[in-house]
DNA sequence: TAAAAACGTTGATCCAGATCAACGTTTTTT
DNA sequence: AAAAAACGTTGATCTGGATCAACGTTTTTA
């Protein structure tokens, strides 16, 4: 388990880990499995965690007053699952986050992520270019959210996360997209002509 | 003028700067007035500066087929004006940013940045702040795109940033909301009255 | 293995917000 | 000072995608 984290920090960071940093990362990271259903941070909580996803796979978002969900994001192997501003500053939650399938993951708590990594080179490193990407990332999803037509969204996925459509049912994709599972439906069946 | 960037700074790291500190700055940040309309990135550049605004308004947009901007970030005084991912990756940017305003900024370029700040524990750590901050408003607007309604979404601005609407115009305040003017004008009609 | 969820599809209808168009006011340019 | 942009508003109409509803199929649960 803990290589598939190791693998990802060290295809993610320029330096490779040494020893001692393989051995410390065994030692602070636990494992954790979730049922399918089973919730890893509730809206409402603070988020104490950071989980890194072994295999797997959840989804985060919120739910509106008619108990729609909203989905923000999507987690398969080897991303990192939480609420980052929770973790970071300490505010509660407004996300929800569950197993769509049972899942196992390596977990650090936001204690030990203080006291024993958060001085460590790797670590910056890490968290800095993560940070990054995520930035990167949103800021084109903001846009597609705000000038795209559904059925443009839903070709842009395919080509960005094309595996998405493999792991999770269509009106998951739909609620991530921004859009019902109708429309998605109507879509898919528009564009397999084609 | 480099006294806005230095309390900027100050107030966002945790330590102060020292005398060297502002010193090097000093240099290295060059004046560089906007006249209104005119560029500071267009799409298809590769972004080689970062600029903070020391007076002035600018808007970062895409121009679609139809020639319609698409308004992604507005900034104004003690914001950083640019395109991150371009000036960190090197790719072309897919944005314009112009100025709204007459502006004044201070200006680094990504030569200078790359060889005489990168390694600065000061700008590393005003680097880190900033984009984990992005990247969380980024969440939040993402969110707000994809579920709130228009009214809602002007009020939110109202509550965020409510500096914007002193400062740029109904219809550029509504491609940034990802509405059309005439939607907000009608929204502003009924929500004075209540 | 039967019942119940979960999932995906299709049709009918609705509506928030876009589009199109015209016009008055304010600001900028010459 | 006149002409031209830029800006904001209002009305009429349109439409992409939501909502509501029903139904068949697949998967999960008891």
């Amino acid at each position: 388990m803990i290589n598939n984290l190791i693998g990802h920090i060290n295809s993610t960071i320029n330096n490779k880990l040494t020893e001692d940093d393989i051995r410390l990362i065994s030692e602070i990271f636990h494992a954790k499995k979730l049922r399918k259903h089973q919730y890893l941070i509730q809206s409402g909580d603070v988020c104490k965690i950071a989980a890194f996803v072994v295999k797997g796979a959840l989804k985060k978002y919120t739910i509106d007053a008619t108990g729609k969900e909203n989905i923000l994001e999507l987690y398969i192997e080897n991303w990192w699952a939480g609420d980052k501003e929770s973790f970071m500053i300490g505010t509660p939650t407004p996300y929800y986050i569950d197993a769509y399938e049972d899942s196992e993951l390596l977990v650090i708590s936001k204690d030990d992520f203080t006291n024993k990594l958060s001085n460590l080179s790797f670590i910056t490193e890490l968290n800095n270019v993560l940070t990054e990407r995520q930035s990167f990332q949103l800021m084109k999803r903001l846009h597609s959210s705000q000038t795209l037509t559904a059925e443009q969204k839903y070709e842009q996925l395919q080509d960005t996360y094309p595996e998405f459509f493999q792991r999770f049912p269509q009106h998951i994709i739909a609620s991530y997209l921004g859009m019902t599972k109708e429309t998605l439906s109507r879509i898919r069946k528009a564009t397999a002509k084609k």
